[in-house]
DNA sequence: GGGGAGAGATGCCGC
DNA sequence: GCGGCATTTCTCCCC
């Protein structure tokens, strides 16, 4: 397939999305820097200027840069170019293209946004909003808050009015989370005063180690499960995984 | 532009590449949930059975699966739908195609791997070779090991035979490396009986509030950069940005 | 498969 | 812009 220069660079002056397979060879000097030799992938430029190429393997893009990044097509030793780079970044990629297997651009029209549910932000929200979880008694004073103390999921009081700081983990949590308990109760106790602060960690599981770690500096653990909201949304239909 | 469900997935049952861009709806179900209305994406399914699911904007993909997910397409409703699952992973996703605007199968050859210069192993092996970058007198003796004390960057001896553990980051260090190197230190003095071990963190800069939590606990910093060894590599050719 | 840590992480929000 | 932190993080390595 042949592609010229004139045509890529049209392309990339519209505010369309070029999908493009080829094999290339790709060179980047930025962050790092990086040097893929010769195979066939997929170029993605958006219409934001992100540029994304994928092998045909794997999840993730093995060379990318993000939006606003500027592009030029060129024709060099026999080859076509893609000269690509963000000034601010100080990121550069060049892609040595061999052969065009085939290219096309697309008018997308897409103004939706995702709707997710069962992250850490909707876990407080339900401890929030259902205190009992963690302890009868305890009675949350805030959320999700930015506070001088640190970003706190879960603040509040417990029945014999001692301070709660609540962390939540969406996954098992590790000791990084217990670390991070940690520092917010540190940081707490020497700005307020006081020397009793109690920690919890929420999540569904905890490792081992950090079980251990939580326990020898006085800290406790609640089972507890994010929740997923679209269940219910999802509960009139056929459901998912019925096949 | 038509595409039959046989069609479809007759390419699914292929080693192929799927390139698809079509206007849908999505619903997923697993580590969270997630609700995505109706507009124009992008659609790759790998050879590994990767899917992808890009907008027209942004890095990251909206929707994906891992490798080895299964996917079919079935007819309903009046429009195809591509149902995929990931039992392992308990993962289910549904994309409801309302219409199909280009559709191809690619077979890619690649069996390439990239290079990268200037990862945190980089530094870490620069320091190993450069003592003296670190302070006159230091004497590494390991690098990148997973020690039962943790996973150490670089661990020495300085100039009057004390321990010295360095923590290397490529990027400003931030107070989660200064708790990393402590919790290293912490474990060192433990279990090998010494009250006495110095800590490092060697980065090119760090951030004013990490910098006060590592002298708190004194600890010390050093400015260094990770190498980009390609740069050589590419000192024959014309420059990256040369344009 | 889980634990631990890096990543050219990305994305979001707040200051 | 930086800082702090979650992420359906992803990826790699080692046990």
């Amino acid at each position: 397939m042949e592609l010229d220069v004139l045509a890529f660079n049209e392309a990339l002056s519209r505010n369309s999305v070029i999908l493009l397979s080829c094999c290339c060879e790709i060179h980047y000097s930025g962050r790092a820097e990086s040097f893929l030799g010769s195979g066939d992938r997929i170029i993605i430029i958006k219409s934001d200027k992100t540029i994304l190429i994928h092998q045909p393997v794997g999840s993730a893009p093995i060379n990318y840069m993000k939006d606003g990044t500027s592009m030029v097509a060129v024709f060099e030793d026999g080859r076509l170019v893609l000269r690509c780079h963000n000034i601010p970044l100080k990121e550069y990629m060049d892609i040595f293209i061999s052969k065009v297997h085939s290219f096309q651009q697309l008018q997308m029209e897409d103004g939706e946004k995702i709707r997710l549910a069962g992250s850490e932000r909707d876990m407080s929200d339900m401890i929030y909003d259902n205190p009992q979880l963690i302890e009868p008694g305890f009675k949350p004073l805030s959320r999700e808050e930015h506070t001088k103390y640190g970003f706190i999921d879960v603040f509040g009081y417990d029945r014999n009015n001692a301070l709660v700081v609540i962390e939540c983990k969406r996954y098992s949590a590790d000791f990084k989370a217990v670390e991070q308990l940690q520092r917010y109760i540190t940081k707490i106790k020497q700005l307020k005063g006081v020397d009793k602060v109690r920690g919890i960690v929420a999540a569904p599981e905890i490792s081992a180690n950090a079980l251990q770690m939580l326990k020898d500096i006085g800290l406790e653990f609640r089972a507890i499960s994010p929740p997923k909201y679209l269940e219910r949304f999802n509960r009139g239909q056929k459901r998912l995984g019925e096949f």
